[in-house]
RNA sequence: GGCGCGGUAGCUCAGCUGGUUAGAGCGCAGGAUUCAUAAUCCUGAGGUCGGGAGUUCAAGCCUCCCCCGCGCUACCA
């Protein structure tokens, strides 16, 4: 699968309302550097495009919020991003923006295509409208109580407070935060991307990897959670995907097309075409040919991203791709699952995150140390944990005691012994083996071991496989160790010059390997170790390969007779009080967390209503004579409730706080004149009133002493 | 409720198409060593592989049921 002769690896484009943070590095642009700096060390021809996703009615909001344009707010997080992806070492070959004029040009032409291909459905739907504003209304555009938790402020497609997606529609007392007014449904029509037609095809190609027969990739080769979520979907049936939105802030729809106006192109459609319009731009800077990158058989196309952009990546815009017709599919999509923090989600609107631009103030210069536990945790196959004692130990046993100490002592020994040259030897000279104390050697052969274990790094990072490549890393470093503790140089030197100088060669070998080796995953040590090793680090373009190549015919990387320099420390330790520091500020955030649920504790009130629109309601007082849970529902409870004069079936989303025994006798306070409504088959006739505190818990509303039942309530 | 991915030593995780006494790192205990940022190296203790049943000569790996975590999805007044 790696005999394609060009390589087009994306990265997915962070949203510009909001820092990044240790999750996002370590799901998807570490893992993307990663392999990148890898292929490019391969002496491959690779493009590594991301750029910042900057459309949409949430940064709008946030804007309105503080009292700027727009254009301020993505500038601001734009040239963030630039920065804390440069600083931390993340080798984009160029970092894009879909605000750009290129950008909204290629999405129009994506677009235009499309549609003149009759890709595209026409469909008319109902969407909430702001009659004051006369606009229609973007989901982030409306708010009301969430019909889940209750959350008043919960947004058209999700409550930030449960956390659930919602339609608009969903919403309980809709307003326009436009206006403030209540919104009305009024048709609309947009075009839709028939997914459903695509349908099989998609399977076959996700299934089997072939397209109309032809084997595109391998399976075998996809993680399996990616292709277990596409095929989740596929059996679930594709249905048509709406490819643009009534929104104020994106691409327009081209204006060539009749009902274009007041129309932008929904994310689906913008932020993967950021992808090609990214590659375009790199192209024009360096004189190149994008085309082929996109669009020619012989290139292979990655993408790198998190578990909630599987289906997007993997099913619309693969279709979004072939239906444009010349366009090549992705590869593989090795997706990431997530990284937890002190045992919780990583959450930005909690501020429950390590925000990776303040990690760089606090920790400076230990960009290397981040990447190195993102790494060795990266959550490949399942969700991981990053932990502040975690990273301390990490650090200071793997990277410090290790790796950064097996380095010093080789480089010490060499200036001590040799004056820092390194030392000829005879060839038939013999040690012992680093990878067995009892086992006697030469170089010619441990040479050979080495290829071996930098070929198993070579074949892990290939398949994806981070965590891996770098445990081998420190094996080799382990080996060094080993190495010089069997032979003990320190105690020889004088009596057996001949032996220590062949080991010290080979020790020296080894931590040349390391400097290269080190490179894709640690940048930055890796250009200190080159230093030291008096190696050239400007060259980063096949030097993988040139070192394997040496390797495999058993040549040295470093020649006799090659001065190196003084002993530096790649890495210091990490102590108590720089996590005391970080864990204290986790602890903060937790704390400001709760003075704002308090704060939003004092829900708003909610618009006046007159004397004439209260005594429409007819509240009864009722007992509850049955209850039990519903059929393949989670929250619903069946409840028989008798009002005096009948007994009612009211069904009530209230399974998660009682069980039904529990509550059999209750009295309970029953909104009786609703209209009644089907759920899950059962027809609900009235509501049972609750009262709901801070935490989410309800309690019944009931009379406080016993009180006959069917009474009216004013 | 449905679907997907997970549940392996105190902690973080490996375990290929089922095959001998289930592995690594950290932590812990004992020992060796001093070139090195009290680093390194060796040895050892520690697991009924989420629970139960089944298939098989043989199961951590296959089948079924159940429990737990994460995600998507349905229900949500």
């Amino acid at each position: 699968m790696f005999n394609k002769k060009r390589f087009m690896v994306t990265a997915a484009l962070p949203y510009a309302n909001g820092p990044i943070h240790i999750g996002h590095l370590s799901g998807v642009y570490l893992s993307a550097d990663i392999f990148v700096r890898f292929l490019r060390m391969l002496g491959k021809d690779v493009v590594f495009v991301c750029g910042s996703d900057e459309h949409g009615a949430a940064i709008t909001i946030k804007a309105k919020k503080e009292g700027l344009e727009p254009q301020q707010i993505i500038d601001k997080y734009h040239a963030q991003f630039e920065d804390t992806f440069k600083k931390i070492g993340i080798s984009f070959d160029i970092f894009h923006r879909t605000s750009s004029a290129l950008h909204h040009e290629t999405a129009q032409d994506f677009f235009l295509k499309l549609y003149k291909n009759g890709e595209f459905v026409e469909r008319e739907t109902e969407q909430y409208f702001d009659e004051e504003a006369q606009q229609f209304l973007a989901d982030r555009y409306i708010t009301g109580t969430c019909p889940k938790c209750g959350f008043e402020n919960a947004y058209g497609d999700q409550c930030e407070k449960c956390g659930s997606t919602l339609n608009p529609t969903d919403l309980i007392n809709p307003r326009s935060t436009l206006s403030g007014a209540t919104p009305v449904l009024k048709a609309t029509s947009h075009w839709y991307l028939p997914l459903d037609k695509y349908q099989s095809w998609l399977d076959e190609w996700i299934t089997t990897g072939k397209l109309n027969g032809v084997e595109l990739h391998d399976p075998a080769d996809w993680k399996a959670h990616v292709i277990g979520q596409c095929k989740s979907w596929l059996d679930g049936g594709l249905e048509p995907r709406a490819m643009t939105r009534d929104l104020d802030w994106g691409v327009d729809v081209p204006m060539e097309i009749p009902g274009a106006a007041g129309k932008k192109l929904y994310v689906w459609l913008d932020a993967p075409i950021g992808y090609i319009s990214a590659t375009k731009q790199w192209a024009k800077d360096n004189n190149k040919d994008w085309e082929k990158y996109w669009k020619n058989e012989e290139s292979a196309l990655i993408h790198f991203l998190g578990k909630d952009n599987i289906v997007f990546h993997c099913l619309i815009f693969p279709g979004i791709l072939h239906a444009h017709g010349e366009y090549i599919l992705p590869l593989n999509v090795p997706a990431n699952q997530f990284m937890n923090l002190e045992g919780n989600k990583i959450s930005t609107s909690r501020n429950w995150a390590v925000w990776v631009h303040e990690y760089l103030k606090e920790m400076p210069g230990r960009e290397d140390e981040l990447r190195y536990y993102l790494t060795k945790n990266m959550p490949e196959q399942k969700d991981s944990e990053f932990t502040w004692k975690g990273f301390q130990e990490v650090v200071n046993t793997e990277l410090v005691n290790n790796l950064a100490n097996f380095f010093n002592r080789v480089v010490v020994l060499t200036n001590k012994y040799y004056k820092g040259v390194v030392p000829d030897f005879d060839l038939e000279e013999g040690f012992y083996s680093g990878s067995d104390a009892d086992e006697y050697t030469y170089m010619d052969s441990e040479i050979v071991a080495l290829y071996d274990m930098v070929s198993d790094l070579h074949n892990h990072i290939m398949n994806f496989d981070f965590r891996a490549g770098l445990k081998t890393i420190m094996e080799i470093s382990s080996l060094g160790n080993q190495l010089l503790q069997f032979n003990e140089p320190w105690k020889y030197d004088k009596v057996e010059p001949e032996r220590v100088a062949a080991v010290m060669n080979f020790a020296i070998q080894i931590t040349a390997v390391l400097a290269i080796a080190v490179r894709p995953f640690l940048p930055f040590t890796s250009k200190k170790m080159h230093e030291v090793l008096g190696m050239d680090f400007t060259k980063e373009n096949g030097v993988l390969l040139d070192m394997m190549n040496s390797l495999a015919e058993g040549e040295p990387i470093i020649p006799q007779g090659h001065q190196i320099n003084e002993p530096i420390h790649l890495f210091s330790r990490i102590t108590d009080d720089l996590i005391e520091f970080q864990m204290a500020k986790l602890e903060n955030s937790k704390v400001l967390e709760t003075v704002e649920t308090e704060e939003t504790a004092h829900k708003p009130l909610k618009p006046e209503i007159s004397y004439e629109e209260f005594q429409k309601m007819d509240i009864r007082t009722g007992t509850i004579i049955s209850a039990e849970k519903m059929e393949k529902a989670d929250k619903l409870l069946m409840l028989s409730v008798d009002l005096g004069f009948e007994v009612r079936t009211i069904v009530s989303g209230i399974a998660m706080h009682f069980k039904p025994e529990e509550i059999i006798g209750k009295q309970v306070t029953v909104l009786a004149n609703l209209a009644p409504r089907k759920l899950r088959g059962v027809e609900s006739k009235g509501m049972i009133l609750m009262a709901e505190d801070a935490t989410g818990k309800l309690m019944f509303i009931n009379p406080d002493e016993d009180f006959p039942t069917g009474m009216t309530i004013q």
